[in-house]
RNA sequence: CGGGGUGUAGCUCAGCUUGGUAGAGCGCUUGCUUCGGGAGCAAGAGGUCGCAGGUUCGAAUCCUGUCACCCCGACCA
């Protein structure tokens, strides 16, 4: 392409309501732009990493056996009704009204649509496994979009609903589609983990997600290299301490603590540890009342772990500070197990302390020489608590390391929840009507985007993987006005790399070397040539590779494999 | 949805407290000089000050309403 020829703008302040580097970079370089709150248009080059990454996911799940189509993007109410969604769905579901007045929702997901289309096509056994797919655009009425394109309501996904007779059948695709998600993220040169996730409300057996590791992740994920363990910090189980706890050494006493409410001002005035302390947090039970979860005072309540019990209420609430007061006796802050007068149930590592610090149940003060079973009675254990960097690993093979992560891919097995509620039946060998099994397989097609980004980016710009880039490698023409022979020398490099099957793009504008340099980083292509009037004059161009700043001179007849050399080696690394 | 904040030129923002008729930098246009890391000088174009009411001789500025957007909390690819 030639830069001429394009109209692309490019920013050199930040725009203010741009959060994160990945939004900062794609509306500086001019790859996006907003239309309205989560809604973005692709412009010319964003589209084209946008397709880069859409050509990748297509080969591989067709690698993997799965089969295109395309959806609807909007779809009936009845479909939603029939598996009761169109209720529960809730607001994030954009719902559309036709001019027969007839309910719409304009899709953020295609399971009803699938099963629709599978109950219309599928009747035999003989007919399955079968995994359709497709790219698409959804939409999903976020409260609050942020982030750029991270979460964006309307944005890009490829997802897959696979069929089959039974849970084996099920398990052998799940299986492929992981192996092709992991194919899919090495091939596009992320540096990705997958995790044991929660399958949350879209409910099934077993789940996975693929996260692309950057600081900036939302999710937390736990790991570790001695057994490749590896789960969503949701997920991590906390293994109870293996020491025994300590036997009481320390009188119970009562201390004064008017200022201190939370674990670090009560650790800082008592001159304790935080984590000799334990704290109190006080949730809604399923019982109409409340219940006390107790924790060592420098972990953190685990909510998806908390409302597996089924003492508490779902979803996570804590109560308020008034029900705290009259549950307890006390004020938030100074909730204290000795005495306590609601149930109480601790985490494994609270109970495997003894001596310790905690709230006196009476505003202003604390315990502390706390011991369970002689001050109190032994609560029951749970594992409540987010796991910890140095925790020893569920897979047995050392310490848990936390990286932050971006939730790029998720897969799930689904059973017949869908199948069964919309009599999705195929006739088995028998003769028999059965529900047909169902996986579903999401990838964030534009997210992905923007989390390359995230991982892969420095001062000056965005640094690309190669397989993403916008283009293969971008020549940079200086001076073109005072000298013919550069401009020629371009073209002919240009047509050089055209012809080996490079996408190339040419800077022939008229605008100083600095902008040129500077547009070049930002927009980061990989492979950056320029042909100036030094070189020329010796039949040299320079070569700068975006990621490692390396330089070098290349004779113009052989860039062409220069370059293809670069990428080559690129792929195989 | 609850809490906080912002709407002034394409972008980043000043002006608002204390009403007097619109500003800067970047970007854009033209010319000249420049030209190896976002050039300099000069001349320009560009704004119903989010919108609607109100107060006032007079409103970007004060009041009321409204809309949009952003940030903090629970969900998700």
């Amino acid at each position: 392409m030639r830069l001429s020829q394009i109209p692309w703008n490019t920013l050199k302040e930040t725009p203010a309501d741009a959060e994160v580097v990945s939004h900062q970079l794609l509306l500086r370089a001019g790859l996006v732009r907003r239309l309205t709150a989560g809604i973005f248009t692709w412009m010319p080059f964003g589209l084209k990493v946008l397709r880069k990454v859409e050509a990748v996911v297509r080969e591989e799940m067709n690698r993997a056996g799965a089969v295109e189509v395309l959806m609807p993007a909007v779809q009936p109410a009845e479909l939603w009704q029939e598996t009761g969604r169109w209720d529960r769905y809730g607001d994030l579901l954009l719902r559309i009204r036709d001019r027969h007045e007839r309910d719409y929702c304009f899709g953020p997901t295609h399971e009803e649509v699938i099963t629709e289309v599978a109950r219309r096509e599928l009747r035999s056994y003989r007919q399955l496994p079968v995994n359709y797919y497709q790219i698409q655009t959804k939409f999903r009425d976020e409260i609050r979009p942020r982030f750029g394109l991270m979460r964006a309501r309307e944005f890009i996904m490829k997802d897959a609903y696979s069929f089959h007779l039974d849970q084996a059948s099920l398990e052998t695709t799940y299986q492929a589609m992981a192996e092709a998600y992991a194919r899919i993220f090495r091939r596009l040169g992320l540096r990705f983990r997958s995790v044991e996730a929660d399958s949350g409300e879209i409910g099934g057996a077993r789940s996975q997600e693929f996260h692309v590791l950057a600081e900036s992740g939302e999710d937390a994920i736990a790991w570790c290299d001695g057994d490749s363990y590896a789960a969503n910090i949701e997920m991590a189980a906390a293994l109870p301490p293996s020491a025994p706890r300590p036997d009481p050494s320390a009188a119970l006493a009562k201390v004064a603590t008017p200022k201190s409410r939370s674990i670090d001002e009560v650790a800082a005035e008592l001159k304790v540890a935080p984590e000799r302390c334990v704290k109190i947090l006080v949730v809604e039970g399923t019982d109409g009342g409340v219940v006390a979860l107790a924790l060592r005072g420098d972990h953190s309540l685990n909510a998806a772990k908390a409302q597996r019990l089924s003492q508490v209420k779902t979803p996570l609430t804590l109560a308020s500070p008034e029900r705290v007061t009259s549950a307890t006796g006390a004020p938030t802050g100074f909730v204290g197990p000795v005495g306590l007068r609601v149930p109480l149930i601790a985490d494994h590592s609270a109970l495997a302390i003894a001596d310790f610090v905690a709230g006196a149940n009476e505003a202003g003060f604390h315990h502390t020489g706390v011991n369970w079973g002689r001050d109190t009675p032994v609560p029951a254990a749970a594992d409540l608590r987010n796991v910890v960097a140095g925790d020893p690993s569920p897979g047995g093979g050392g310490a848990l390391a936390i990286a932050r992560g971006i939730e790029v891919g998720h897969i799930f097995q689904l059973g017949d929840k869908y199948s069964r509620a919309m009599n999705a039946v195929v006739l088995d060998e028998d003769g028999k009507e059965r529900p047909t099994i169902m996986g579903c397989y999401g990838i964030g097609v534009s997210r992905i985007v923007a989390a390359a980004i995230e991982q892969n980016h420095d001062a000056n710009g965005i640094v690309w993987p190669g397989p993403m880039s916008p283009f293969d490698v971008t020549l940079l023409v200086l001076n073109p006005k005072n000298a013919e022979a550069v401009t020629a020398a371009a073209e002919s490099i240009y047509v050089q790399l055209s012809g080996a099957g490079l996408d190339v793009l040419l800077d022939d504008r008229d605008a100083r070397p600095g902008v040129k340099f500077a547009e070049a980083d930002l927009l980061g292509v990989p492979h950056r040539l320029v042909v100036g009037d030094r070189g020329v004059r010796e039949g040299l161009v320079e070569y700068r590779n975006r990621a490692s700043g390396a330089e070098e001179k290349v004779a113009i007849d052989d860039v062409g494999k220069f370059i293809l050399a670069r990428l080559s080696t690129a792929a195989a690394a």
